[in-house]
DNA sequence: TCTGGGGTCCTAGGACCC
DNA sequence: TCTGGGGTCCTAGGACCC
């Protein structure tokens, strides 16, 4: 058997763990920048509020219902989340983090220790409540799939107290009988309209077509879907935390910048936040892209047609791997000169950094000077001090000092867990 | 009229996830 | 005024090899 622990609301759980005044109350948390809805509270799902809608358009709801807001606390939900898995990890010895509010646990070989996985998943949940005061819901089944989709029950029935198994043909025949095929994992709002087209609405259904079918039209994802709905695990525990194959830095600018040199700054800071991750995995770079756009939503004001667009790319395959931030941002920075377009008003400017290989294993050139070491245990010291003394502490005068270009977190709540002088005072 | 067979590697694009 | 960020996997098709 399969578990799935998958925090309620997680985001805004977060929040109110620190603070109960927010419990009953309708809360949001927004994505960064401020830009859509993430997270919701019952409360506010009761509104009405949909998930990832802008949220300039609940001023409205917002005058007429008390309605909290939060700017989203990446440090506090990253810190809470290993907080969950540490808990998870005292009950079960495999736990695979999937997200940062799911894990999947192995329950096999349990038998003894717990004969009642009911009981074990009710345990769990008292514990989060008690230890972290973050509501979970718990799913039990043979397969990962089904283990969603109990996991789905488990949070909707209000009967079942935030847990249900699939154990039985007949347990999963009910459910699957029910179940929507567009909430099922790895079916998306494509799958789902072409499903729907073809006459398929129920899980049951999907499960029951031909591989044939499924694998022409859903490719051997949709065919691996099948087979775990039907009970054969395809999709095994991932426990070794595998580097990422590639490493992302782009967000928007808090508001639209024009300028070359502004738009720098950004980058060289995008850049450099990209080398610390990517030097934090032990991980060098083998390619480098950049990209920058406008704003594909905005309307000329006073005229309200379609403002003018304009977006370009530029991928460099870099002589050697590197993880060296100073050697990233130049060739960084010659790419953006080279797509930067006098005359728009740009939204966001981004890295994407790929051809990850195991720093120290690079590869050299023939033709071309090896990798300088030095510069990269200066990237290393750079990355020291600045985790002592905080981030950006040390930095390329590139990245600017007074960043215009900053996204807004107007609603940012303090970092209760991973500064001392933010930690909760009680009165 | 008839135009081989069997591979590898890379990339863009499309699907998905939270 | 204001519309997120960061990932994974699969496939088709093109370029290449002998």
């Amino acid at each position: 058997m399969i578990g799935l622990v998958d925090a309620n609301n997680f985001y805004v759980s977060c929040q109110r763990s620190f603070d109960p005044r927010l419990n009953g109350k309708a809360v949001v948390v927004l994505s960064n920048n401020d830009g859509c809805v993430v997270a919701r509270s019952n409360e506010a799902k009761a509104l009405g509020i949909k998930m990832g809608v802008p949220f300039f358009q609940l001023e409205e709801l917002r005058q007429q219902h008390d309605l909290t807001v939060f700017s989203s606390n990446y440090t506090l939900y990253g810190d809470m989340s290993a907080r969950l898995i540490a808990l998870l990890g005292r009950f079960v010895e495999e736990v695979e983090v999937y997200s940062i509010d799911e894990a999947f646990l192995n329950l096999s070989g349990y038998e003894q220790l717990y004969p009642n996985l009911t009981e074990l998943a009710q345990t769990i949940r008292s514990t989060s409540n008690q230890w972290l005061r973050i509501p979970v819901s718990v799913g039990l089944a043979p397969t990962k799939t089904l283990a969603k989709v109990a996991n789905w029950y488990a949070k909707r029935e209000p009967g079942h107290n935030g847990v249900f198994m699939l154990d039985t043909k007949a347990a999963i025949d009910d459910a699957l009988q029910t179940f929507d095929v567009a909430d099922l994992w790895g079916i998306g709002w494509r799958y789902a309209g072409m499903l729907k087209r073809n006459g398929i609405r129920t899980a049951a259904q999907f499960a029951a077509l031909p591989d044939d079918w499924i694998n022409a039209k859903l490719t051997v994802n949709g065919l691996r879907l099948a087979y775990e709905l039907r009970g054969t695990p395809c999709k095994l525990l991932e426990l070794e935390h595998q580097p990422k194959q590639t490493i992302c830095t782009a967000p928007s600018f808090g508001k639209l910048i024009p300028d070359l040199a502004t738009i720098t700054e950004a980058l060289t800071t995008h850049v450099g936040r990209a080398a610390e991750k990517l030097r934090k995995q032990e991980s060098a770079a083998g390619a480098l892209s950049i990209f920058l756009h406008t704003n594909r939503f905005r309307k000329t004001p006073g005229n309200g047609l379609p403002a003018k667009q304009y977006a370009d790319s530029r991928t460099v395959i870099l002589p050697h791997a590197t993880s060296s931030t100073p050697e990233l941002v130049r060739y960084a920075q010659a790419a953006l000169q080279a797509i930067y377009a006098f005359g728009y008003e740009y939204q966001k400017v981004g890295v994407i950094l790929s051809g990850l290989v195991p720093a120290g294993h690079q590869q050299q050139a023939l033709f071309s000077d090896a990798p300088d070491q030095r510069l990269a245990s200066l990237s290393k010291v750079v990355d020291k001090i600045n985790h002592r003394h905080g981030r950006d502490k040390v930095r390329l005068a590139d990245a600017g000092y007074n960043p215009e270009w900053h996204h807004k977190r107007q609603w940012i709540s303090p970092n209760y867990t991973t500064r001392w002088r933010e930690i909760l005072s009680v009165r």
